[in-house]
This record gives C-alpha cells, structure tokens and sequence, in this order.
DNA sequence: GTCTATAGAAGGATAGAC
DNA sequence: GTCTATCCTTCTATAGAC
C-alpha cells in the first residue's frame, strides 16, 4: 500500500502496454490511471515515453520470469513444469477475458523498425528468458544446442499462442502449443536418456 | 502500373500496418506514401481508419495465403513444403532487414482489447488460415483432428518467431521454430502411417 | 469523384510556481 | 520533488469548392 510514485507510473505503464501497446498508450492516461500529476512522470523519467517504455518493459521481462521460474520450481517434473506454463497462460487468459497478454511480444512488434532503445530492451528480456529457459533444460540432462533451440520453440510457441488466443477469444491455440512443446520436451528427453 | 487510388492505398496502408502497426499508422501519412489527396481516403473508406483498417487485414490475408499455397504447391512433398514456408519467411525478414513482419500479427496484439471489428478481422484471417492448413495436413492422410492441432502449431510458431526474429534481428528463431514444426508434422506422418 | 482547408481532440513535452 | 498550465505537433474526421 506505499507504493512509490515511480512505482505505481511503471505498474500503470505495464497495464496499459498489456491492452493496448506502446503507441496506444498515451502518456496522459498513464498518468491519470497511475493517480500521479502529469510532472511527475517527466521529474522520474526525463527521457519521457522512450526512456519509461524501457523501463517497463525490462521490468515486465523480469517479472514474467519471475512468475514463471516460480511456477516451474512449484512442479514436480520438467514435463509438468512445462505444461504447467502453457495452461497457466490459457488460465490469465481467460480470468482477464483476454485482454492480459504479454506487453513484450506487443510492444517488440510495435517498435522493431521505428525505436531502437525500445528494440533492444525487447530483445534482451527475449534473451534472458531463452536463457533461463536453456539452463532449465540442461539441467534436466539435454545437450547444450537441443535445450537452446527447445527454449527458443517453447518460448516462440507461448508468443504465437497469445496472438491467435487473443484474437480468436479462445484457449485453444494455447492448449495445442502447450501440448505441441511438452512433446517436443519429451522427445528430447527420450533422446537424452538414449 | 494501372494501380487504381483504392489500391494505393490499400497497398500503402498494408506497409504501413506491416512497419508501424494499426495505432502507428497515421492516415496522413498513408495518403502521402499512396499520392493521393486526403478526401479520397474518406470517399474509399467512409468508416474511415476501422473501416480501412479491416479492409487491409483481410486483404493481407488473403494474399499471405496465397504466397504460402504457392509455395507450397510448388514443393516436392508436404514436409519439404513446411520447411519451405519457414526458410521463405526467414529470407524475407533477412531481406527487408527484419522490417516486414505480419502485419496481421501487429494489429491483432494491439487492436484486440480495443476494436471488436478489427479483432474479428484479425480473427476471421488466422481461422481461414488454420483451415486450409488442416486441409493441407488430412490430404497428406493425416487424421482430422491431428491436422487441425499442427495447422495452430504451425501458424503459432510462425508468428512466435515473428516476433523473436525481428526483437533480435536475427532468423534464429525462425529456422528452430521451422525445425520444431517439420518435426511434429514427420512424428504425425509417421503416425499415420502406422 | 478529386482535392484543399480546417475543425476538434489527443498526442508528447516543457516551464515554472510551490 | 509535487503539481498545474500550456505549447506545439499530430491525429482522425468533416466541409465544401471544383
């Protein structure tokens, strides 16, 4: 409940990034969502919408790993971990009506081509999460190269999936990449294990 | 060269959606790239930016489709025709220096919790799309309801390593997740072949 | 049906009092 | 460091001459 005022700007910022993305967004209505006077934002962020876009969306990297990471630990095998994930993604989904998806993979389209500093902050939250995602897998006795490019099809698969989810207003996309990753994970695994 | 004032401006609204996305996108700026007068906008389109903005979803769809009917047509068998649509998508983000993604997948992340008749044009795309993949898979003599589940996996990783590859400026993504899918769709011909 | 001019709202950003 | 008022640009949309 003492949530700082640059805290509530960034927890704001992240929600309406969610719904709707970083040139949707307005910084006004950040403001007003936030209940912060418009100066403060400039005093915490001088940079402006650029430099407060980036923080976001580092932070909301961090974040989703986060819960993520936690999500995995709180499973009892690598394939449940797995698909745990996915349907805890479909699960968000649906509690929001499918208006909570990932701000990342949003604002990443967005801005590619047109913002630099906002590029480059989506592709170092995409790679800390492959990451992450890889040294998941290796520990679960995957070569080094396979659990990579599992991390990077899991994670590619999740992203996809919000975007046919959220379009369509329904889970299935995100039940079939769930199942089409824990597959993938399972024949690895078998690979693996010879 | 007989490009009519509708057309230019569907083709210049398509690339704008494509580098920019929907809220991005200003129609200022589309009638400028397209040469023509602002009014002709609104005489084309009298529900202005929605209106036009369904309009190019659904045409970009369409074509998408058929640049991937093509390709596809044009391959050996049904697992080189996949490898195919993902080595092309690579190639074109390489060429375009990662500018060109979807544009269906840009607009439906942003406009989906804010304009229903953008969300179901969006909507109505991915579907056709699904379906005529399934099709493509049941003809390859794969079961009804396996086809219909690789259609989703294709079309989700495809738009996951959208995003990823152009985060990252790199084709990655793209080449693991075209692995990822040549690999169900093997295991689901396998399948079905006993 | 082509084109210009402009309205009216919203965008990002800044100045300066407190 | 908090807050208000305002600037300038850009946005979508409309009116109306031709």
């Amino acid at each position: 409940m003492t949530a700082s005022t640059k805290e509530r700007i960034l927890d704001a910022t992240a929600e309406m990034f969610r719904r709707y993305g970083y040139t949707g967004a307005g910084l006004k209505q950040i403001v007003q969502k936030a209940n912060v006077p418009f100066g403060s934002l400039y005093h915490h962020f001088p940079g402006g919408k650029v430099e407060l876009g980036a923080h976001v969306i580092r932070r909301s990297g961090q974040m989703y790993q986060d819960i993520v990471t936690a999500v995995m630990d709180a499973s009892a095998s690598i394939e449940e971990s797995v698909r745990n994930v996915f349907s805890g993604a479909a699960a968000v989904l649906q509690a929001s009506d499918y208006e909570d998806a990932c701000p990342i993979a949003t604002v990443a389209l967005e801005v590619a081509s047109t913002n630099e500093p906002l590029r480059e902050a989506t592709a170092e939250v995409f790679e800390k999460w492959i990451v992450a995602a890889t040294e998941r897998f290796v520990s679960a006795g995957i070569a080094e190269a396979k659990a990579r490019e599992l991390a990077i099809g899991m994670i590619a698969a999740v992203e996809g999936a919000f975007i046919l989810a959220r379009a369509t207003r329904s889970t299935e996309a995100m039940d079939v990449a769930g199942a089409m990753a824990s597959g993938m994970l399972e024949a690895a695994l078998h690979e693996s294990r010879g």
